[in-house]
Order: C-alpha cells, then structure tokens, then sequence
DNA sequence: TCTATTACACTCACTAGTCGGTATACATAT
DNA sequence: ATATGTATACCGACTAGTGAGTGTAATAGA
C-alpha cells in the first residue's frame, strides 16, 4: 500500500485501459497488459482472479472519471441547460479527432460481450449509462422541464447514437448534429415548461 | 452455381451470419464456422481468402434484406412519415425481445474492429448506414421537409443510439423513447414546412 | 480437364490460467 | 536480540489447449 508513484494494482488498470480501450477486448491479452504494465502475468493474476475481472475492473476505472469530465464540460458551458447539454456533444466530437479516440468503452464492451449479458463488466456499463442519465435528469429537473427524465433519456439516446456513428463513419461531423438535435429538444421543452 | 437447395457458399455465409451476429467476430473461430456450415475448412478457405474476407462477406449479405426491412416496415405503418418513422422504431424494439437479438451487426463489428479503421467490414457497415440514412433523406425530401437530410441525420442517431442503450441495458424501452423522439422531430419539422 | 469438395495432418504463434518458489515485512514467542 | 510464524507481493517456467492458415493427395461431377 505505499503510495510512492503507482501501485502495481494501478499500473496494471493503467495499461488495461490503455489496451482494451485502444485494440478491444478480446483482441488484447493477458499477457500484452501484463507487458504493458511491467509485471509478470502471475502478479496480474495475483491481483485479478481472471481476465474477466480485469475486463470489469478497466470499466469500473473509467466510471467516475468519465462522469466527472461530463460534469466538468456542462459545467464550463456558458447559457441554458440546452446549450450546456449541446456542449458536451461538442467536446465528444473535438475528442473524436484524436487518432486514439475509439468510441465509448462501455459502449463497445457490452457490444463485444453481447453474447455474455450478464457478464459483470456489461453491469458495470449499464451501471455508468443509468448514472449519466439520472444526471441528466437531475440537471433538467433543477432547470424547471416539467419531463426531465423523458428529456434527459432523448440525450442520452442522442449521446450513444453519436458514439457509434462517429465510430463507424470516423466523422465527428456526427456529434454537432446530436448536438444541435439536443438543443432543439431542450429548447422546446424550455418553452412549454414556461 | 447450382439453384438446387443452397450453394455452399451461402450455407458457410448463413453460418457466418448466424455465428458471428449471435457471438462477435473474434469470439468466433474460422473451423466453428466450417463445422455449422457442414463443410471442411479447407472448403471454406476455396471460398474465402480469409477470415476477414469472410467478416465482410457477412456484413455485405445483411446490408440489402436490413434496409429492405426497414423499407417495408416504414411502408407498412399507417399515418403520416412522422408515424412511419416512429414505426421502425417500435418494430425494433419488438424484435429486440427476442433472445437471440444482440444488437446491430454493423455497429457490433466497427465496435469490434475499432482498432483497424480500414478494415473492409468496417467499409461496408458505414456504407449500409450511409444508404440508410440517404433513404430517409429521401423519404422526408419526398413529403415535403425543409431540411430532410438533417432530420434524417437525426433520426439515424436516434437509431444507433436505440440500438446501443438497448444492448447494453437488455431493455427496449428505450426503443420506445426513441421513436416517440423521432415522432416529435418530424412533426415539429412538419409543422415549420407547411 | 476444370471446378468444387473432402480428409486430415501439420505449422507456428498465441491464450488463459497454474505450479512452485522467493523476498520482504511485521508480528509474537523465547 | 533472536528465532519463528504468517501474510503480502512478486516472478520464471510451464501446461494444455486454441487460433488462422497451409500442404498434399484423393474424389465426384460437368
């Protein structure tokens, strides 16, 4: 437990996520994060019980950092909730330029694990998806829309819909029209809200 | 080329189809394919260069029956493009019941191949969704839209995303939401043209 | 003879997970 | 102080199996 630089549990989940994010999941091994992470294989199982904890363990380390820059990035926006919201569409879309951007994790591991839904690492995603979405609605409530939860789940619809058509075109073009398309949706139920 | 019964082509495509739709392509295994097909793999190696050639031969068999079926399905609905629209979502949402229903084949494999962009079954998943999306251009442009290759765009995100929180949350639900948001888009955009 | 198919052994790299053992630290008992 | 016990953290080498793809020889039909 001596926090001089990382712990070995950390570099471990540093490299998981720098693998299974980057090359997918069943396309990285234990032995490349192993490598990655300066250990031997047997210290990674010392750690992890199987690859599949691993697998759960790289999402869950991605749950509160994830949610948090959302947070940060709504934030930081100037104006109305609907401009706020379309906000964040928009730095998914700046984020999707870099080379390494690959979508959403979670998204891609429940669609890699699809034929494993009640694998602990899909949980562990749907968990993430449930918590920006509560949010979401939060955030709309406080703001006075009389459907938050309605309003909050047409974004979040929006928001994966942007990760897997940016995705699969390589376009970021995809996130400013999710993101306009949110503003619409939020603008119009500012009004009838009035 | 024979017509009598099924080619054994098209016995290690429905194979293939059947495989890696039902378990992800890399969970899938080239002599797994071979076996459903009832064929050996030296066979399937006289028709396929490779496994991923034979990726993209799967995907390029279910670009045409998909859109076909979402065309008849729009065409079945009754009411306005705004109920027609609403209808693809809804007819999603129950197939989405079925056990055997993992989400979409195209966004499954770019999620899965997120690491080789160039990837020819990549290619031939954004070019399903590109004709998709241009059918639905056309459908709003032909009713009268103002703007239908941006309704469209919307609507294919709200697609995406329905198929996306749908896996991850084994719930379709969320294809209801969807296409009640997808309603409220055209009608507004309805309204605006008249 | 050309196309399509089978049988099946084979290569070679890789895969998840394990065996047995070591170094260190920090107790408690002598 | 010294020996002993116990738990943590770590490693090199290994197993048993799977992966994609190939080599070769033989066969059935047009």
């Amino acid at each position: 437990m001596s926090q001089t630089a990382k712990s070995t549990k950390d570099r471990i989940l540093d490299a998981a996520n720098k693998l299974f994010y980057g090359e997918g999941i069943r396309a990285v091994s234990v032995d490349a994060i192993a490598d990655a992470a300066k250990v031997t294989k047997r210290t990674l199982y010392y750690h992890f019980e199987s690859k599949d904890q691993l697998i759960e363990g790289y999402l869950a380390s991605r749950d509160q950092p994830n949610l948090a820059l959302f947070a940060q990035w709504f934030d930081a926006a100037e104006g109305s909730i609907a401009e706020k919201t379309a906000a964040i569409f928009y730095r998914v879309g700046e984020n999707a330029r870099h080379p390494k951007w690959k979508g959403c994790g979670f998204l891609r591991t429940a669609a890699e694990l699809a034929n494993m839904p009640g694998h602990p690492a899909v949980a562990v995603g749907a968990a993430h998806k449930k918590k920006f979405e509560a949010w979401l609605t939060e955030r709309y409530a406080a703001a006075g829309l009389t459907n938050p939860a309605a309003v909050a789940r047409s974004i979040v619809l929006l928001m994966d819909g942007a990760f897997s058509t940016i995705l699969i075109h390589r376009d970021p073009e995809y996130a400013i029209a999710a993101g306009d398309t949110a503003r619409a949706i939020i603008v119009r139920e500012m009004d009838a809200s009035e």
